[in-house]
RNA sequence: GACCCACUAGCUCAGUCGGUAGAGCACCUGACUUUUAAUCAGGGUGUCGAUGGUUCGAGUCCAUCGUGGGUCACCA
């Protein structure tokens, strides 16, 4: 005979992992139990918010309301009691008496602790301090808090817990809350005004056969099934512009990519890019869709374009400057690229200079280096770069004038780089070898360089219509927009290593 | 990857010259029916990030490691 034997689950911490505050927190849930009450409720009909409350008190007063939240703050005075309770919306504080409760309602007090949710029905009224409140007739308790939350005075500071325990962040600093709400409104504004010029929000792949659309490395993962190996998107690129050569005319992605490159201020591995492209557009068309776009979601969310980040005063209404390659260098290195032929005369300029290359830069990269060092950090007013070398642009279409540079810009905000744009490069022949030469760098050891995607030449070789195209790096944005310095302070799980 | 800084109670932080581990909040006990950083009386709850070393003695000095932050490199 054989008895099924249950596997024993050491579900519950010992007594040596908790401290006091938790094992007095489990005896308190434990008590509650014992009197038939349920440390952890059910659903709980909320009729107001706590903003709803002190929003609208002259229409409230003396009404019954129902609301749900973290207790935030508790003081006890014998046989009343007065607390603040947390929502969504904010706090409002709720007074409580035992005469008006009930003395066993009001005993549950006793098994009480701050951060737990409970759900509380009672009169809107105002103290004699003139605080807006509500006399609870009722208490539920909803969830019981079995950890002390962080104190309530100087809130949580540890940046590391901050990241990890993000849900303790939002929970005890209120500006963290205002930050994503903020980043949430920015995303929905874009959105709403790309819907009203006509573009169509579509998903492409964010597994890629080969990674394309951006010179990074990529993530690489493995498809058991067809064992293959996969690569996460680093830009989502190419497939936009297929769906340009199948006669969708204005497309945009808002998502994640991936790139697995170093982590900084203004890094993260993941990060989310907008990219739209516009058919029968140029550059220049999308250099003023993108000041137009900054300038109203600023508005949208913010109610003005005069933005202030890190101390500094920055103007984001249109139109913004704009400024060849080759003239920043001028303007902030003192000197003149145009006349540069040879990849000597560049070598000598960048040596001069102290400028930085690798055997594979041409004149192109090289130019690209020098403004990159000499300029990109004068540019703090929003600023259109334009005319980037071809060497550097694999994707984008020649100057009609000057086939070594192309019809590309790149804004700048603070000195940092926040979108880039250009018109396509439509011409298939152009760009197949526009990919083999970046094969060859890729061979030669530079494992940024892009791949061969025959796929993309042959719908190209279907004909894609002239387009314009964007991308605009989401995570910048909001740092600006909620004068955030570090990047984690816009993502709410930023990449942590993993713990133990 | 290099360099610099940090890591002490649940949280925010002190900790002198190397000599028994501290404060505020939180928590516990008691009082209190309009308080709001409630107040009053009492109570320190700790693997000083980890491991070695020096020393009679290490939170403190040294080394290595871990995690986080910053600067640089990298990332057009």
């Amino acid at each position: 005979m054989t008895t099924k034997q249950e596997p024993e689950i050491q579900s519950e911490l010992t007594a040596e992992e908790l401290n006091e505050q938790m094992r007095i927190r489990r005896e308190k849930m434990s008590a509650l139990a014992a009197e038939g009450i349920e440390p952890f409720g059910r659903k709980y009909q909320i009729t107001h918010h706590a903003a709803d409350i002190t929003g609208r008190f002259e229409a409230l007063e003396g009404q019954t309301v129902r609301l749900a939240g973290r207790v935030m703050t508790f003081r006890g005075h014998g046989k009343a009691a007065f607390a603040h309770i947390m929502d969504m919306s904010g706090q409002i504080q709720i007074y409580l008496r035992q005469d008006e409760m009930g003395t066993n309602t009001y005993a549950l007090l006793d098994h009480l602790d701050l951060g737990d949710i409970l759900g509380i029905e009672g009169k809107v009224f105002r103290t004699q301090k003139g605080e807006i409140s509500v006399r609870a007739t009722s208490l539920e308790f909803l969830a019981k808090c079995l950890r002390p939350l962080p104190e309530k005075w100087h809130g949580l500071k540890d940046i590391e817990t901050r990241y990890r325990q993000r849900y303790l962040d939002l929970v005890v600093n209120p500006e963290v809350r205002q930050t994503f709400l903020l980043r949430s409104k920015t995303i929905k504004a874009l959105r709403t005004l790309l819907d009203a010029k006509g573009f169509v929000e579509v998903e492409t792949p964010m597994m890629h056969p080969i990674a394309g659309g951006a010179a990074a490395r990529p993530f690489i993962t493995h498809h058991n099934a067809l064992d293959m190996k996969l690569y996460m998107r680093i830009a989502p690129e190419l497939y936009l512009k297929r769906l340009i050569v199948g006669g969708f005319e204005r497309v945009y992605e808002l998502n994640r990519v991936f790139r697995n490159e170093g982590i900084s201020i203004k890094h993260n591995p993941e990060f989310t890019m907008l990219e739209l492209y516009q058919a029968y557009a140029d550059y220049q068309d999308i250099m003023k869709l993108t000041e137009e776009l900054i300038a109203n979601v600023a508005l949208e969310i913010l109610g003005t374009t005069k933005i202030s980040y890190q101390g500094r005063e920055i103007d984001l209404t249109p139109p913004w400057n704009r400024l060849t390659m080759t003239e920043a260098v001028k303007q902030y290195g003192g000197v003149d690229f145009s006349q540069v032929k040879t990849i000597e005369e560049a070598r000598a300029i960048a040596d001069n200079l102290q400028v930085k290359y690798e055997p594979k830069d041409g004149v192109g990269g090289i130019l690209n280096n020098i403004f990159e060092e000499v300029a990109e950090k004068h540019l703090i007013q929003p600023t259109f770069i334009i005319g980037h070398p071809t060497e550097i642009s694999p994707l984008a279409k020649r100057n009609k004038e000057n086939p070594d540079i192309t019809d590309r810009f790149e804004a700048f905000v603070f000195g940092r780089e926040i979108a880039n744009g250009f018109s396509e490069l439509n011409d298939p022949i152009d760009q197949k070898g526009r990919f083999l030469i970046q094969v060859s760098q890729r061979e030669s050891g530079d494992d940024e360089a892009h791949m061969m995607d025959e796929d993309y030449i042959t719908a190209l070789e279907f004909g894609m219509p002239p387009t314009g195209g964007l991308g605009i790096g989401i995570d910048r944005l909001v740092m600006f927009l909620t004068d955030s310095y570090s990047i984690r302070d816009v993502i709410l799980f930023p990449h942590m290593r993993h713990k133990e």
